[in-house]
DNA sequence: AGTTAAGTGTGAAAAAATTCGCACTTTAAT
DNA sequence: ATTAAAGTGCGAATTTTTTCACACTTAACT
């Protein structure tokens, strides 16, 4: 199966996709609680069908309602969208980004992220 | 000044204002070769054109052709598109981030980004 | 100053995305 | 086994995006 290219996605097929990498898998009232500037009903499952013709999504039922899921695997979707987000705003950096992140007033980082990245730095740098 | 959406953007525009991001400034013929399926060069001026309309790109000139570059803060649109990356994947966690970052084989990490965490980290703990 | 090559702006066609009305189907509860 | 509420699927209208042809303008070079 293809890997969906989130290059490719219109507008609204992005806000989707985002949701449900987000929540895993939501039903159709779900979705269009939570889109931004949200349509009707009727066109929200049009999306959801669109978007399950195109592969980006699989449904199952629940009750009377259809729960809709990614197909491709997220771990996969992750790494490109981290990575293209790395490449196109920190020069591919992982560090620089953190550093962003870091500095973002409004960012209230708690103590237990530090302890964590700290661990997880440590942990790679054993290798 | 009108604040634009970058999440309004549609397919196309939001692949420009990608190229530009990362590349700070372009003449349209430039923008034309990085583009994924490239239309016209016609295509890429409308474009261009249009975006800077709704405001997210101006224009200065250089010999015989514009050069384009983004309006918006670049350091505001970087941290919106960091902070949506780690909402919708990694449950706004940049440890997450970067664990996933650091596991994925496609990625050869080099020591140096490690030793530059490190520090940031270090510098981020000190306060 | 005239010519030309390289660029730009306009307007409109073509394609794609977005939207929803309405008829049909299914579930749950009488 | 009827009914009503809640869903779904289809098809088509509307809007937005994407595309480019062609006329116009400008800079560089004779």
């Amino acid at each position: 199966m293809e890997i969906p290219d989130p290059h490719q996605l219109s507008r609204r097929e992005r806000q989707i996709m985002d949701l449900f990498f987000q929540h895993g898998e939501l039903s159709a009232q779900a979705v269009q609680e939570q889109l931004p500037d949200a349509p009707g009903y009727a066109t929200v499952r049009s999306l959801l069908r669109i978007l399950e013709e195109k592969g980006h999504l699989s449904h199952s039922k629940s009750g009377r309602q259809f729960i809709y899921r990614p197909v491709a695997g997220v771990e996969k979707v992750k790494h490109q969208r981290l990575n293209h987000l790395l490449r196109t705003f920190f020069g591919g950096s992982i560090s620089e980004a953190v550093a962003a992140f870091i500095q973002d007033p409004d960012n209230d980082l708690r103590p237990e992220e530090l302890e964590e990245l700290d661990k997880i730095i440590r942990e790679a740098r054993d290798k």
